[in-house]
DNA sequence: TGATATTTGCTCAGGTTGCGAAATTAACCC
DNA sequence: GGGTTAATTTCGCAACCTGAGCAAATATCA
């Protein structure tokens, strides 16, 4: 029964443990300088997360020896948890598994038929984590202090009651198998967090992830935190009007970014001017070769790209775009257009503010992002329970600090 | 000096008081329900609110009488703080008050001439809040336990050090003359806050918010809280291009929404198809009296406008649209078409998702929100003192909660 | 009318957490 | 070896949250 202490307490270790994470093995010293807690109550901490085996003594003894009694150094333990995510694709299964250093431990993919039910996709998905556990020398499963399981899936989330896509019950199912909770999110906006935190964008704060596949989305990660808009709506930059006169988009809409810059909108338009190529890896491999109508195309989709870019730049003032997908491998080739138009369309004031990169994380992205979910959300899972009669909610009030910060805000 | 245990007792008290401003009156029963404590914390917090004259027992009596005791029903009490608000427009100081039950107990605005010096503006300021407070029968102005003012300036806010526009001069300026802390941000951002809480989109956490004024800009609410961007540039709606081949605009670029819904760029257009209208009274008596040429105008602009809005709603997903500003008083002339063209291009699972208000609050909007900023960021003002030395910053892992919530997250 | 049940308001003892001050330890320097 | 310095640990106290239990006020029942 978590009460506010047993949270304060737990917001404290997470404190201690994120300045490891991020500075690296450090001292006791050191960490009482940066965590603002008492020394006392800061060694107490340690004490805890020593004993837990979350944290132990660095072997390393590259301790600038000083005057008085040499410090010991402490790190996060390597083995000490792990967490997991797990991406459902459409057509494919994608997991990733870090341990507390949040380092990432290993991942695999399996492909599948689109439209595989859920208890076998489920059933691939614990083959694929067994493997990586056990490949990375483990043996049995350890969830560790997170007891968690992200996952990325397939459309909307976050909504009211209603489940069209089953994801209810696929939470079910995984609960059942892995015995933890399970907390789930769409597999784009997840590839977005990732990005910031593993990815091309890593430890940005405030970042655009647009996502160039068979459809076109993305996500938006605010804060550092994930945004997700009043109905899990948010991201679905492929179903911005680019040309109210244009093609018909299967949302019902016409006219959508996805009618343009989707993999099958630039394969058709580049094969009806004449080009050859049956996927992705043809058509980068004619860019690499120079061919004309090939950049000219990625040329006209990178304007189009770039302008609802500049637009939402102007909106929500990230400082770092991310493009990802599989037609982000046809690299300058597309990013180039896309940073003219951007530059050509976004206030003046934001443009050498503004930094347009290449997604780095792969096709592992949905599953990395998955664990990321976990990991930022894991100290709600120790929240004390809900009133649940009403759906009783707080104002905007911005929660209290678990950390230093600044108090000077100046306006 | 706030450590941890002072701040949480703090929250629980943030809390409490939450609950009795939104719920109005309540018993220490039903708050007890709602606010998840154990009822002995619950019953000595409150202790010490009465105790403080924060919370005092309401007079009426309409209790339900049910089987045992009678509960007493506790509210806040209405003079126990009041918080300011000061809007620094562009050619106007507008200021606003609110009690300790985000009730507004008074605004006052005057206008000025443009480009007056801050300390003149201060002291036009603090003129309108002498009024304010006197004539609200108390005196000497009590800030209470809020003990900080919120200030709306025009342009960018919250981005690094450099000060362009002698922001901090003025927060200088404010902080001397009423000695407590100064909280400050974008005015217009600020008047988006006030809607999400006072205005026409009360209560809703997710508001997208657009003023057409003599600028055009707006502001975002994301998750009850203002959303700022990475640099503090965040809803400059404005200066999204409509129109690549449009006219110049003031930020560099060119065919911003600006050159087409501001105030001068409607008229202007207004004039130019052969109507009369010098200003914006004369445009609505126009529209009042069904002037062809000023609803077929309106209907473009509102077109133009429903385009912008539709995009921005794929990407953030609000689920409620204000439009303020002196336009909008021209009412369904032009909000009529900003409807139909959003509901045109907006994601069809989207469109009975989003509703487009008219705002309500008006030119006070800035100074309510700057009031909102003040209380949001109230329990900022007691974190523990940061270590200064190097700008630590914690990963985007959500806050303790201070209220219940319900932890089954659906996946 | 009086007894009982029920709900509410409040107190008390106990456990947890955080923190300041003093004591202890382990190195270095002379 | 003794002194110095800094890191670590111990100790005692204060603040906070909580469960249990008691008193107060009222409705219901006999």
């Amino acid at each position: 029964m978590p009460g506010p202490l047993s949270q304060l307490r737990r917001g404290h270790e997470e404190l201690v443990l994120g300045l490891l994470r991020r500075h690296g093995p450090l001292s006791r010293g050191e960490l009482g300088k940066h965590c603002g807690l008492s020394r006392t109550t800061l060694y107490d901490i340690l004490a805890e997360l020593v004993a837990s085996g979350a944290v132990v003594a660095a072997t390393q003894q590259e301790a600038p020896r000083g005057r008085g009694r040499p410090a010991e150094t402490l790190t996060l333990n390597p083995d000490a948890g792990q967490a997991i995510g797990i991406d459902f694709a459409r057509r494919a299964v994608h997991v990733a598994a870090v341990n507390v250093a949040h380092e990432v431990v290993g991942s695999a993919s399996e492909p599948h038929p689109a439209g595989l039910p859920w208890e076998e996709r489920v059933e691939l998905a614990a083959r694929l984590v067994r493997g990586l556990t056990g490949a990375h020398g483990g043996g049995a499963l350890r969830l560790g202090a997170l007891s968690a399981i992200g996952v990325g899936v397939v459309g909307p989330v976050g909504g009211p009651g209603d489940d069209p896509k089953g994801h209810d019950r696929l939470a079910g199912l995984l609960r059942e198998r892995f015995g933890v909770p399970v907390l789930a999110d769409n597999n784009t906006r997840l590839a977005a967090l990732a990005e910031s935190i593993w990815g091309a964008a890593t430890g940005v704060e405030d970042v655009l992830y647009l996502r160039l596949s068979h459809g076109v989305g993305g996500g938006l990660v605010v804060g550092g935190a994930l945004h997700r808009g009043a109905y899990g709506l948010s991201g679905e930059f492929g179903h911005i009007t680019v040309d109210p006169a244009g093609a018909r988009c299967d949302c019902g809409g016409s006219g959508c970014l996805e009618t343009v810059a989707s993999i099958r909108a630039v394969l058709d338009a580049y094969r009806a001017a004449g080009g050859r190529a049956e996927d992705v890896p043809e058509l980068v491999k004619a860019v690499r070769e120079g061919d004309a109508v090939a950049l000219g195309l990625l040329r006209e989709v990178g304007s189009r790209i770039g302008a609802v870019l500049a637009a939402l730049c102007n909106a929500i003032g990230p400082s770092v775009i991310v493009v990802g997908g599989e037609l982000a491998e046809t690299g300058v080739a597309l990013l180039e257009p896309i940073e003219e138009s951007l530059g050509a369309q976004i206030m003046p004031v934001t443009r050498n503010r503004v930094s347009l990169r290449r997604a780095t994380l792969g096709e592992a992205a949905g599953a990395l992002g998955a664990i990321a979910l976990v990991l930022h959300e894991s100290p709600l899972l120790s929240r004390y329970p809900a009133d649940g009669d009403e759906g009783e909610r707080r104002p905007a009030a911005p929660d209290r600090a678990e950390e230093p910060m600044n108090p000077a805000r100046r306006p």
